[in-house]
RNA sequence: GCCCCCGUCGUCUAGCGGCCUAGGACGUCGCCCUCUCACGGCGGUAACGCCGGUUCAAAUCCGGUCGGGGGUACCA
């Protein structure tokens, strides 16, 4: 055993296809459960049906958890005492595992086919799916005849009969009666093992302690409970894990959240500028609560309360709206300095600034994001917010349909007087610009005010929505500013 | 079909027998703030699936029922 209580927890994903929130969710609370105990957090890649794997879904896989900041004590990249922690470079082990349960009577060859078995089940009526145990008892004449016919044998676990308890660390006490779950495959007649096999076995081998997993593999758990019986028979553990089975993330209407929806690929979120607090956060909110009052916190206090027995059991419903507002609320948390470190290689993939960044924009960039950083509730939206300041003035451009709306014949005659108010104003700056602006538009012209500087807003930044107006002219320069007025007036 | 899990506002949840004429958040609606947007503030809306039982007392415990989900692979 191992030292920290001997909490050792562990997530094991597939590296097929791309990362999902289910995923993140999952990973989030064993890494939350192993740091509030002080134990150990295991990461391990269940990679053994190579038809499906890919190593580009292995590295999005670990991209996703430094992204997320989900450090991990033992697994790919870091190593460990239980090394290597991707089962396809662990084939020895299960083959020992495998010949050692064989040789306990824990197992038996089975030569059928599925269309014998569905055969059978048919003739006889039952109404119990999966297999029938045909193969338990062969005769060794029975063997030859298998073999003269050429097929080969899968590994069959034989269960116990009787009911199988577990107390499960999020919906208490479940049991099975073993009648209702059928001998399973070990490892296929090429001798590959399955996952039935190599996932208790890992669990024990790496001395896992406690299996936070998904509701999908509750049903499963029964034939695992039984297989870890067997291995500590034969001596390859000592005790079985306790296990928690956390509630699906679901989509639209009630099912699972499916990889062709948009919002379960979990990098996604990441490539449309959510934090990764901010998306932890809400993920963390499926499924528990820090409290009766309160959603938003941070990483350290999710550890600081984490609890395995509050988790709530229902299926969760994903939400977009949500999500972009606890991410919102983490946007609020970070200082101005932070958000343009993080906005910054979004705005350079929207070329709004160069790659590497030129010191001028730098500074200009250090003066505008303090005006932008509480307006956005996602990094992506820095660009469009800031965009016409770095913009080349020939590159300018004011949004078709926002001149439509507001620089129509009337907008054009307020920004001919924004033009001529300001043409000789000293100095340059915001207050100025605001006062003479003010007086000229709305007391000059009895215009209202978002009448009055509406115009001026599309025809200086280009948009109806921008940072605040004055601030913005001051920060854009005399020159830039009046000839965007100009240049609205044709 | 059979086995298992789940059931509080539209959504995520608090609630672990009396504090509940059920609290918070997101959404939504109205108002305020306001140069746009965002923020912020105030207020409204809206839920214990159903039926029995236990109890002085049930959203909370038990049974049933209905509904939803998962499993039933030589996938994980």
């Amino acid at each position: 055993m191992s030292d920290n209580n001997g909490v050792r927890v562990r997530m094991a994903p597939s590296p097929t296809g791309s990362p999902h929130v289910g995923l993140v969710r999952t990973a989030l609370y064993n890494w939350a459960f192993a740091r509030h105990h002080g134990g150990t957090f295991v990461f391990r890649i269940e990679d053994t049906d190579a038809a499906r794997n890919t190593e580009e879904s292995y590295n999005s896989i670990i991209e996703l958890m430094r992204w997320l900041g989900l450090d991990w004590d033992e697994g790919p990249e870091v190593g460990g005492p239980h090394a290597p922690y991707r089962q396809s470079e662990r084939a020895d082990l299960y083959a020992d595992a495998l010949a050692r349960l064989r040789a306990s009577s824990h197992t038996y060859e089975c030569y059928c086919t599925t269309a014998e078995v569905d055969a059978r089940r048919k003739a006889s009526g039952s109404k119990v799916m999966g297999y029938d145990g045909f193969c338990r008892e062969l005769t060794s004449e029975q063997v030859a005849a298998f073999e003269a016919e050429g097929r080969r044998p899968i590994v069959r676990f034989r269960m116990p009969e009787g009911t199988i308890t577990w107390d499960d660390l999020v919906r208490g006490e479940i049991s099975f009666e073993t009648q209702f779950v059928p001998d399973y495959a070990l490892c296929r007649a090429n001798g590959e093992p399955l996952y039935t096999l190599v996932n208790p076995v890992d669990d024990a081998l790496m001395e896992i302690t406690h299996v936070l997993r998904g509701e999908d593999l509750l049903s499963s758990t029964p034939r695992q409970i039984a297989l870890y019986d067997a291995l500590i028979e034969i001596g390859l553990t000592d005790s079985t894990p306790r296990f928690g089975h956390l509630p699906y993330v679901m989509g639209e209407g009630n099912k699972k959240l499916s990889k062709r929806d948009p919002e379960a690929h979990a990098l996604a979120y990441r490539d449309n500028g959510f934090l990764p607090e901010g998306l932890l956060n809400y993920l963390a909110l499926l499924g528990w609560a820090i409290a009766a009052d309160r959603d938003i916190f941070t990483l350290e206090e999710m550890v600081e309360a984490f609890d395995i027995g509050d988790v709530n059991p229902n299926p969760a419903r994903f939400d977009m709206k949500k999500a972009e507002a606890i991410n919102a609320a983490h946007m609020r948390l970070l200082s101005v300095e932070d958000i343009t470190h993080r906005a910054l290689p979004f705005l350079k993939a929207d070329g709004v600034v160069g790659d590497p960044v030129h010191d001028s924009d730098a500074q200009l960039l250090e003066l505008a994001m303090p005006l932008v950083a509480e307006r956005i509730n996602k990094l992506t939206e820095a660009s469009a917010m800031l965009g016409f300041l770095f913009v080349a003035e020939e590159a300018f451009e004011v949004d078709a349909a926002d001149a439509e709306k507001l620089l129509d014949e009337k907008g054009l005659d307020v920004v001919k007087a924004a033009h001529d108010a300001l043409v000789d104003l000293h100095p340059w700056s915001t207050d100025a610009i605001q006062t003479a602006l003010q007086g000229a538009l709305v007391d000059g012209l009895g215009l209202k005010p978002r009448v009055a500087f509406g115009a001026v807003r599309v025809a200086v930044t280009g948009r109806r929505v921008s940072p605040p107006l004055f601030e913005s002219m001051e920060l854009l320069g005399r020159d830039r500013s009046l000839g965007r007025l100009q240049r609205a007036l044709g």
